[in-house]
This record gives C-alpha cells, structure tokens and sequence, in this order.
DNA sequence: GCCAACGTTGGC
DNA sequence: GCCAACGTTGGC
C-alpha cells in the first residue's frame, strides 16, 4: 500500500465539498502536470491513502484522509472545451490527462498547518511537501511520514 | 498583491 | 537541443 497527498484549494474543491458529495466521493480530475499524473496513473493503487491538503489558504493544512477507490482512467474534463482543464492535445486515442476516483475516510481530528509540519522537518526527513518551491500537487508521502503524521495528529499542537 | 520556483512553449 | 519568454502555483 503507497501513501500519498493530494493537494486542492478549498475555493475549488475542498475537505467539505467532498464531504457533500455522493458516497463521499469523487474524481480526483484536472490535474495538468505530467510528474503529479505519472504518480496517479502509474502508482495509484486501489486502497491506498491520501492525506487532503488544503492549499491557497491563509493557514495551509492538512485536513483529512481518502482512500483511492477507482485506479486511473481518463480525465475526460480534458475534452470538454468549456472546461478550465480543458486541453485540446488530449484525446481517447491520444490520452494525456488521467484522473482517479478518491473517497474520504474521515477528516483529521484537527488540521495539521504546514507551519506546523515545518517544525517537525527533521523527523519528517525529506518530505516532497516541504521541499522549497515545491508545486506538486500529488505527492508521494513514505510509511514513516504517514505513521509519524498520524501521530502528531494525536498530540495537542505545542505552540 | 508580491515574488520565487519551476514547468511549458516555441523560435532558432 | 538550447534557452528566453511566459504562465502557474502557492506561501507569505
């Protein structure tokens, strides 16, 4: 089982928008860079978990988990022209763009700020996340960053 | 709103 | 294949 995040702005699609939807689910679509599609059409495997990270906010955080519960199939909001992810070089003969169908878990007891996250970089190791200038907004997060993650879930921020 | 990082595009 | 221009992301 592989770990990973998933990054969204909550003014597009956040931790309550997938909470609303049916059975909790929902496509995982619009993803336009080729490292962070190569990991969900590549990688992404039924029953693996995410963690939600909220991104473009004033408190950047991380907010719940997801389980992928559909592997990678094509991201047809590429074909539609009058969507913003539209892209007129994808088609089903020559498909570019994938997506995958995520379900939520549950939310985190509390959200995890990436201030707070940066306080822990050590234990943490080398997380993609907090790599400077990192805009990847599917990322691959080791055993040890979910276990360590989880725990500090637990634990009342010490600030 | 600013700006650094960095991926993509396209001319050559 | 190089690289400048440009666009996007995302923290601050």
């Amino acid at each position: 089982m592989n770990y990973w995040l998933l990054k969204s702005e909550p003014g597009t699609f956040g931790i309550a928008d997938l909470e609303a939807a049916p059975d909790q689910t929902t496509p995982w679509e619009g993803v336009r860079n080729y490292q962070a599609r190569n990991f969900m059409r590549d990688d992404f495997r039924l029953g693996d978990q995410a963690l939600f990270y909220h991104s473009g906010t004033a408190t950047p955080a991380l907010v719940g988990i997801v389980e992928v519960v559909r592997e990678a199939y094509p991201d047809v909001t590429a074909f539609d022209p009058a969507s913003p992810y539209y892209d007129p070089a994808s088609s089903l003969v020559n498909l570019r763009w994938h997506r995958v169908d995520v379900r939520l878990i549950r939310r985190l007891r509390r959200a995890i700020s990436l201030a707070e996250l940066k306080q822990h970089s050590a234990a943490l190791g080398d997380f993609a996340l907090l790599r400077r200038g990192n805009r990847l907004s599917v990322l691959p997060v080791s055993a040890a960053q979910w276990a360590f993650i989880l725990r500090l879930e637990s634990v009342t921020e010490a600030l």
